[in-house]
DNA sequence: AAGGTTTTCGCAAACGATTAAGTCGAAACG
DNA sequence: CGTTTCGACTTAATCGTTTGCGAAAACCTT
């Protein structure tokens, strides 16, 4: 501890307010209002000497006032499930950049999987008065009733990465039926064919388009389809790492397992290695999205790439151009993002910057 | 596309607001918002009709017209170098779920390490009228002119990680100079003697501190500090490796490398990797904040743990009493939080949940 | 110089919520 | 029964901005 020197006893502590700066050029706030926005209401003289009075102390518009005002925020409330997920925290990335770029500043909240922290996200993000709203939900309908509130008093909201069910909301993902059809079909081309689906398979868009591309491939590729072979469990690394745990003592062999995202594919690569399984070797392991955690794991992965900055960016525009024209607006717009295939090997020369 | 069976024509597509139930209850709008804030003046039975009221139509308060009248707005600005590393997310969590405990929410804002952002996102955030800003500053001092404004106005700011020089601002931190000692300690340990830092050593209080840490475990354990050894870069991967790169190039011999960080550690990893050297085998790699950008590399590392979660909860708890006895503080408040060396094995049975 | 036009600025209301002060009627008191 | 007291609600001001309208002053025009 140390005396603060930088305390300075009777600093004004004081914001500069439309007032301050009316007061002390002997003019209302209005004209300050209009000269700072460059109204032909106020000549030239007046305008420049009010901007450089602003400019001098300071002068901050405090945007809560202009937003009671305006009817308009050019706030942006995102609601995304966990920032330490490697493909999360690269879609905020692409959302706040681009959000930036059309004007808005986006406001990002993490529900934790958790719908009730989903349901405080979207009443403070409605009660702050955001122009649209951006999300990647909970799986479940818990929300839904909220967020066609929300919807009907005029808030945009557009779905990214994940849908909320029956809603109708525009929306923007990959093409998860395909993408997991054609990682099966990888699977198969590298001789696997006893193919474990890991993760939820309901409730929830992603799940049932990843889950319906495995069961058709399967078909596709003339492999049975085993429901024993489907193991059920949250996205969640514990969870996953328990249905693995459990599948893998239940006896049956597997080659490859799909995982819905990176928490999953964690979860089951520890299951799997605590097994003394070896990956790729003994178990192919395949996730969505390209996660850093998984490749903590040290071990060579199948992944589906999905371009997670681009997905954001074009969640942006897709709220941006709702929010503009509110009234047109009578069809439901879904856009597919493109994906790619990676298979991570264990050259390490291959590390890339 | 499909036809928007969602969209209702005419439904309100207005708020409810005080005057809305004002109205609907014919009452007026200070009555509403008494009955709502419980206070003694509203009778009982009118109180609890107009919560049913507000409960039944979804009333939410507008965060914005409260904010005004009250002049606090129950928010913390958060400025952040970058999501994507794991220890800033991590941190970003301790602060999000500790403010929402603390009674505030948290606006997460991202600088990348550029500082003409972090100019934009604090104007933003004392634009907005947060209560509180929490900072993890671009190194040096370009910001602190307006850091210094927007603390003169009265919005108390608090230091976490990495310290704004000579502004006197509470702060929270590791003691980077200790933990960086123990690094080059445990080096010496294992044999090392050719030890590398890599990152900047100025203008940041985490550089200094770090880059003092090591030139006295260097003196206290009878090794000559030899200037070619301390490599500078910025915080960034492309730079670290670019100078990691023309460190080996140039002939010198090293044994181990202590990086700032994990986006420094990272490109080091690549260069070393890129040159045939092996880790640990040929050169051991050391960074603070156990960076999962680092596992990524899949070699073994050193690392020490910051306990970024609790160094976020504290932040908010600092900023919370700032906020909350604004005018009794006069003292510059530094705490420590305590950190861990750990030492990551090629023993991948070590994976943990 | 008188009338007309334009420029330049002030007035006042509004956004939604809060709160001190005020009102009005009814119960309580001597 | 007159007066006080209190309960229950309303009025009005306020936070910082924005904006339509009105008014005064300046500029033309003939």
């Amino acid at each position: 501890m140390e005396i603060d020197s930088n305390v300075s006893p009777d600093s004004s502590k004081k914001p500069v307010t439309l007032k301050t700066l009316a007061k002390i050029l002997n003019l209302t706030p209005a004209t300050i209002s209009k000269a700072l926005r460059d109204s032909s209401d106020i000549s030239p003289k007046t305008r420049s000497l009010v901007k450089a009075k602003a400019e001098e102390l300071g002068y901050q518009p405090n945007i809560m006032a202009r937003s009671l005002i305006n009817q308009k925020s050019q706030l942006l409330g995102v609601v995304i499930p966990d920032l330490r997920i490697s493909f999360f925290s690269e879609l905020t990335r692409g959302i706040y950049e681009q959000a930036r770029i059309s004007g808005y500043e986006a406001i990002i909240l993490v529900h934790d999987e958790n719908w009730e922290t989903e349901k405080r996200n979207l009443e403070f993000l409605s009660a702050l008065g955001v122009d649209g709203i951006l999300i990647d939900a909970v799986p479940g309908p818990n929300n839904n009733d909220l967020l066609k509130r929300i919807n009907d008093r005029g808030i945009p909201v557009v779905c990214y990465d994940r849908i909320v069910d029956e809603m109708n909301f525009d929306a923007i993902t990959i093409d998860d039926e395909g993408a997991s059809f054609s990682l099966v079909e990888h699977m198969y081309n590298e001789g696997c064919r006893d193919i474990v689906f890991l993760g939820p398979t309901q409730n929830l868009f992603v799940a049932k388009g990843r889950f319906k591309g495995y069961r058709d491939a399967l078909e596709e590729l003339g492999l049975d389809y085993r429901p024993e072979y489907v193991v059920e469990c949250k996205i969640d690394k514990t969870d996953s790492y328990i249905g693995m745990k459990k599948f893998l003592d239940s006896g049956h062999n597997a080659d490859a397992v799909i995982c819905i995202g990176g928490l999953v594919a964690y979860g089951a690569g520890v299951a799997i290695m605590e097994k003394g399984l070896s990956i790729p070797e003994d178990i192919c392991l395949a996730e969505f999205g390209n996660n850093t955690i998984v490749h903590t794991l040290g071990v060579p992965f199948v992944t589906v790439n999905q371009f997670p900055y681009e997905m954001g960016q074009q969640a942006v525009q897709m709220i941006a151009e709702l929010i503009e024209n509110k009234e047109i607006k009578r069809l439901k717009v879904h856009n597919y993002i493109r994906t790619e295939l990676v298979v991570h090997h264990r050259d390490k020369g291959k590390v890339r910057l």
